[in-house]
DNA sequence: TTAAAGTCAATAGA
DNA sequence: TCTATTGACTTTAA
């Protein structure tokens, strides 16, 4: 019922065909109904793999891609959640059939879609997609014609084979998954999955506070401390900086949207001004261009601000005292795990889910919590003090790096990109006016906040690399 | 080489 | 079930 917001569906719709194409084929096939017996329930479609996009239709969607204006990310998202939970439709059924993704995937993009402007070709493709799927009028009614045909063919063969699952299973078990990647032959056990225990993750945001960019001596000592394979040190730090990214553009977006919308003050609107402190949140900003430190609020901002205030504190050595700091709160070490299947080699690191983990309730960085987000006001200062509140132990150093620093914002700069061909182009994707004025809006909100933030992280960055190298300061 | 971006896939929770 | 989270891997840029 929903879908096509805008009027020019028509014109859309043959950009909607030429997308489609790769879509039936992978599931579909075409024209939807009936077909599709071989292909197993979704799950298992997998192996097959599926693809989508491969194959000509690639190109196409990847033409579409290149040739697309500007999307509003945050409202394809929203308006691509509320059709699938208005019909009842799985975010697995939607990333494998319409996105070629898999459910995780799909629940992160839908939860924090990347401004269009900090997205490459490959990460606008969904967006792409989604797009095209909304202008589709039948979208919704083909997805609901997939999720029945895998209904019957699953039960269609828990029918046919009992029997057979059994064999099913086992072999699947046994050998597929690992053949994708190594050749070991062996046995073909998966490594377990490393789940940090939260005293861990609490080091290491400490850790991350004080430096975002930890030297690879650092690294080393931080995996020692806690007891880690140095690769899941490095993992947990570049996951948790582009995680934090992200959650910084969906802010900046919300918050946005928000003001903009102006009315509605909606519970959420946290971040945005605020006033009350309690409870973290920061003004951010939007409004204000200056701090530093950017980030606010949020319930994770918490996070956030600290880590950005962090590193502003004092003296003089970094990497070292990063690492035993951030440890100090938090001890992990107890976790020893005897019997950690493979982890020969280090010193065994590989937990067991959540097991070994012991009551670690409270964590010392709670104190985080309570922080008040005076990285608003910019500076430095103000967010060093709170700093040291964080840890309760020293103030860490950062050195004054971040002292206004030279900020040099790289990434905001927004190509406006060929808007030429993109104006034709909207009209194809159903673009209103309205929403790209949105987007301008919003965009400068964004960018504006993007750059507090890259100027942070450089900032960082510089005096991450001058500590190493020089001892900076003097 | 390093970092970022994009995903996968296991798993925790509801 | 379904969705959210997250460690690890792969690809892409610099």
């Amino acid at each position: 019922a929903p879908e096509s917001p805008m009027s020019s569906s028509e014109s859309v719709k043959s950009l909607t065909e030429l997308v489609q194409q790769p879509c039936p084929a992978i599931e579909t096939s075409k024209d939807g109904k009936s077909q599709e017996s071989s292909e197993p329930p979704a799950s298992e479609s997998q192996s097959t793999t599926p693809l989508p996009l491969s194959g000509h239709s690639a190109l196409s969607i990847q033409e579409l891609v290149a040739m697309s204006p500007e999307l509003d990310t945050y409202g394809i998202t929203k308006r691509v959640k509320e059709v699938l939970t208005d019909n009842n439709l799985g975010q697995r059924l939607f990333g494998e059939t319409i996105l070629g993704l898999t459910q995780g995937s799909v629940s992160d993009l839908l939860a924090r879609p990347k401004p269009w402007h900090k997205l490459s070709l490959k990460g606008r493709e969904p967006f792409v997609r989604m797009q095209l799927w909304l202008n589709d009028p039948n979208n919704v009614e083909k997805l609901m014609d997939m999720k029945r045909m895998e209904k019957k063919a699953y039960m269609k063969r828990r029918h046919s084979s009992v029997s057979d699952s059994q064999s099913c299973e086992s072999s699947s078990a046994g050998i597929d998954y690992s053949q994708g990647a190594s050749p070991q032959p062996q046995h073909q056990l998966k490594k377990p999955r490393v789940v940090l225990a939260p005293e861990e993750k609490e080091a290491l945001k400490r850790a991350y506070q004080q430096k975002p960019y930890p030297s690879p001596k650092t690294i080393e000592e931080l995996a020692t401390q806690l007891n880690l394979k140095t690769s899941t040190v490095i993992n947990w730090f570049h996951n948790y900086r582009s995680r934090i990214r992200r959650e910084l553009f969906i802010e900046e977006i919300q918050a946005g949207s928000q003001s903009q919308a102006g009315s509605s003050d909606s519970p959420s609107a946290r971040s945005s001004r605020a006033a009350h402190s309690s409870e973290g949140d920061s003004c951010d900003g939007v409004d204000a261009e200056g701090p530093p430190e950017g980030k606010p609020s949020g319930p994770e901002a918490d996070e956030f601000s600290s880590a950005a205030a962090k590193s502003q504190g004092g003296p003089a050595e970094p990497a070292l005292e990063a690492g035993e700091e951030a440890l100090r709160g938090a001890r992990p070490s107890e976790r020893a795990e005897p019997e950690s299947l493979e982890d020969t080699d280090d010193e065994g690191r590989l937990r067991a889910p959540r097991q070994s983990s012991p009551p670690a309730p409270q964590r010392p960085g709670d104190a985080l919590e309570t922080l008040p987000n005076s990285a608003t006001e910019g500076d430095a200062s103000t967010s060093a003090a709170s700093t040291s509140v964080l840890t309760g132990e020293s103030s860490y150093k950062s050195k004054e790096s971040s002292e206004k620093i030279s900020s040099v914002p790289s990434t905001s700069s927004t190509p406006a990109a060929g808007s030429q061909k993109a104006n034709s182009l909207q009209s194809l994707f159903g673009f209103s006016e309205a929403a790209s004025s949105r987007n301008t809006r919003d965009s400068s909100l964004r960018k504006k906040k993007a750059a507090n933030l890259n100027n942070i992280i450089h900032r960082l960055e510089k005096a991450a690399s001058r500590e190493e190298a020089v001892e900076w300061e003097f």
